[in-house]
DNA sequence: TTCATCTGAGAAAAGGTTTTCTCAAACAAT
DNA sequence: ATTGTTTGAGAAAACCTTTTCTCAGATGAA
C-alpha cells in the first residue's frame, strides 16, 4: 500500500518557488511572501502555500537569494598551515562561530605561495564571499597575500595583521609568566627556560616575561636556552642545563611541549626524577604529547578555540555593519596543571 | 605627477558587465561575448571591450554565473574529524586536487551530530555544490548524515562508505604486508604484533596480513597484542613480550606510530637495542612521532594526499558526467624506511 | 450613492550573466 | 535591379528569488 503523503524525494530538478507557486495556484510573489512571512494574505492562503512548499521538498536557491541581498552567508578561511598544530583548532572554533550563524567557510589553503593566494582571495571576492579571515601557523609572519582595500571585512587570526586591520592573537607574554609564576608559587627557585629559534617573536617575548618574573620574585636569572621546537633539543639542552658549569636548576620552562618531552625524558635518563627533583612546564598544551609524557605534562594552553570562535564572530559582526576597533587583542592562556611541575615544595 | 594608466582599485561597488558595456559603447550582450571569446565582431571591438575591463578590473560575478550555468564550481567537503590525523593529510590531497580545477571547498565539520550534518548538507545543495565528498578518520564507521539519493555526485574518502557509492581508502592488508614482508627480507624470525583494540576493523585486517606473510614465509605466528592506539600500551606490550613465558621477539610490527614509539623507549629502559637486537616498524608515518623517535622510525606510510587527491579528481569526472564504477577503490601503503627496522642480517 | 480606506494578491523590476534570436547593413551573385 | 548570404551587434529570455508597486474588489462612513 504507498503511502501517498510521505514527502516524495526529488531526484531530478530541484523544485523551485514557480513549482510551488503553481502547484499552491498563487503567484510567486504571493509564494515568497507566504514562505518569509511578508506581505499581507489570508491565513488560509499562508498555510496553503506552506503546507505545498513543505510537501514538495521545496528549498530556496541560496544563488539567487545571495545574488539579490548582495550577502552570500558565505566566508573565506585563508591558512598557509595545511598540517597545522596551531591552525586547527582555531579552524574548528572560526566553524563553530559561523556555522552556529548558518555561514559557510571556503577553506584555502595558500601555502607559501602569492600567486596561490591572489587566486584563492579572488576567487573568494568573484563567490562574493561576506568576508575573510586570515590565519597561519606563525603569529610573526604574514601571509603571502595582499588583504588591504578589499570590498569585505577582514579578520587575522593567529597570524601577522596588516596595519589598522582587527586581528586576534594569543598573549604569549601573559602565558609565559603563568607557567614560571605558577613555578614561583610551589617554591621553585632556580627555574631554566629552554625554548626555540631565535628567529621566532615569541621566544623573545616570552624570555622577556621570564625574566621579569623571576626578577619580581628576587630569583636569579639563568641565560635562556634558545634551539629548535623539537625534542632533540630538548634533549641536547639538558645535557647543557647539567654540565657543572652552573648551579642545576629545579624547574624547566620549556618553549613548547616537545621541547618538555624530551627535557623529562633526559631529566629521567639521567635518574633525575619529575617533578620530584625538577618541575618541567611545556607550552601549546598538546594533548597528544602532553599526556603521553610520563609524568603528564603541565602546559600552556593557548585557547585557541576560543581564540577563533572570537574571531568567527567579531568578523560577523563587522559583516553585519557594526564596526570594530582596529587593532591587535590578545587573548589570554591558561594554566593546565597535570602532574609534571609538582606540588608546592615544603619550607 | 598622478600616473593615470595604473589600473584604480576599486572600492565601493563592484564593477559590473554593464559597466564594462557602458564605458565600451556596446551593449552588455556583445560585451559578454568578446570577454568569452564568443559571438562574432570585429577583433577592433573585441579588443576594446577586453581593454576596457581590465581596465575597470572587472571580474565576473560567480553566483550570476553559477545560477545560470546550473554550476557553481564549488564541493562541499564534510568530515567528522576536527583536529585529525588522517583527515589532515587527505584534505590537503583533495583541495589540491581541486583548486587546481578552478573548484573552491566548503569545508563543514559534522561531529558525531546527525542534526548538524543534515543542516551542512542541506546548506551545501542550498548553495548549489557541484558535489560533495565524505572524509572521516575511521575507515569503518560512517559519517553521520545521508548522502543516499542526492542530486549531485558524491566521494567518500577514509570513511565507511554507502553501498553501491565510490569510495577511496587505503589498502591496511597490503600495507601490514609490506612492513612483515619487510622483516622476512631482512631475515628477522620472531616477528610480534602489538596493535591496537579489536573494535576496529583495521585491526583484524592486519592482523590476517600478519599472520598470512608469517605463514608464507614459513615462521611461527605468535598471538597478536591488542590494545590501545596509544604510546602507554606499547610500554605495556612489551613487558608482556619479555615477561620469559615465551620466546623474544626479534622485531615488532606497531598497529600505529604511537605504539611503536612506546615499545622502543620500552625496550630500551630493558637495555634492548632497536633495531640491533629487535627491529620495529610502526604504521601511518606520523612524522612528528616517526622522526623523534630514538631511533627514527620505519613505518608504513597509507598516502593519504595522493587518496585525497585522487577522491578529488574522480569528483570532478563525476561533475563533468563521465560515469565512475561504484565499489571501493584501495590505495596502495608505502614503506617508509628509516632506521627502527635495521638493516639485512647475516646468515 | 459617493468617497475614502483597507485587503488580498498579482505584475514587474531587480540582481548579473549567458545565450538564442533577430535584424539592419553590407556584400556578392544573378 | 533583385535576391541571397554574410557580418556585426543588439534585444530579450533565462536562471530564481525578493520587494515594491499597482489594482480590483470589499468594506465603512457620510
Amino acid at each position: 500500500m504507498p503511502s501517498d503523503d510521505l514527502p516524495v524525494p526529488v531526484f531530478s530538478k530541484p523544485v523551485t518557488l514557480r513549482d510551488v507557486a503553481a502547484q499552491a495556484g498563487v503567484s510567486v510573489a504571493t509564494a515568497s511572501k507566504a514562505l518569509n512571512g511578508q506581505g499581507r494574505m489570508t491565513a488560509e492562503t499562508r498555510e496553503r502555500i506552506r503546507e505545498t512548499a513543505r510537501r514538495l521538498g521545496f528549498r530556496p536557491n541560496s544563488l539567487a537569494q545571495s545574488l539579490l541581498r548582495r550577502r552570500s552567508f558565505t566566508v573565506g578561511l585563508l591558512t598557509n598551515d595545511t598540517y597545522g598544530r596551531f591552525s586547527l583548532p582555531l579552524m574548528s572554533g572560526i566553524s563553530d562561530a559561523l556555522v552556529d550563524n548558518g555561514v559557510s567557510v571556503f577553506l584555502c589553503n595558500v601555502e607559501e605561495d602569492p600567486r596561490l593566494g591572489q587566486m584563492h582571495v579572488d576567487a573568494m571576492l568573484d563567490k562574493r564571499v561576506d568576508g575573510i579571515i586570515a590565519t597561519g601557523k606563525r603569529i610573526d609572519r604574514h601571509l603571502p597575500v595582499d588583504l588591504s582595500n578589499l570590498r569585505v571585512p577582514v579578520i587575522y587570526a593567529f597570524t601577522q595583521p596588516d596595519p589598522d586591520a582587527v586581528a586576534f592573537v594569543s598573549d604569549d607574554v601573559g602565558g609565559a609568566r603563568l607557567a614560571v609564576e605558577h613555578f614561583c608559587r610551589l617554591g621553585r627557585k632556580r627555574i631554566a627556560h629552554v625554548t626555540g629559534p631565535a628567529s621566532f617573536a615569541v621566544v623573545h617575548a616570552r624570555v622577556q616575561a621570564y625574566r621579569d618574573v623571576l626578577v619580581e620574585n628576587g630569583l636569579t636569572v639563568s641565560e635562556p636556552l634558545l634551539g629548535s621546537w623539537s625534542e632533540a633539543w630538548g634533549h641536547q639542552a639538558v645535557a647543557q642545563l647539567f654540565d657543572g658549569k652552573s648551579e642545576r636548576p629545579d624547574a624547566v620552562f620549556c618553549g613548547n611541549d616537545q621541547i618538555a618531552r624530551g627535557v623529562i625524558d633526559a631529566l629521567r635518563e639521567r635518574g633525575l626524577d619529575v617533578p620530584g627533583d625538577i618541575g618541567v612546564i611545556g607550552f601549546d598544551n598538546w594533548e597528544i604529547v602532553a599526556e603521553a609524557t610520563r609524568p603528564p605534562l603541565t602546559s600552556i594552553d593557548m585557547n585557541l578555540v576560543a581564540l577563533g570562535r572570537e574571531a568567527g564572530l567579531t568578523l560577523l559582526s563587522l559583516v553585519g555593519g557594526k564596526p570594530a576597533a582596529p587593532g591587535i587583542r590578545k587573548l589570554p592562556c591558561r594554566l593546565v596543571v597535570r602532574q609534571s611541575c609538582g606540588h608546592p615544595l615544603d619550607g
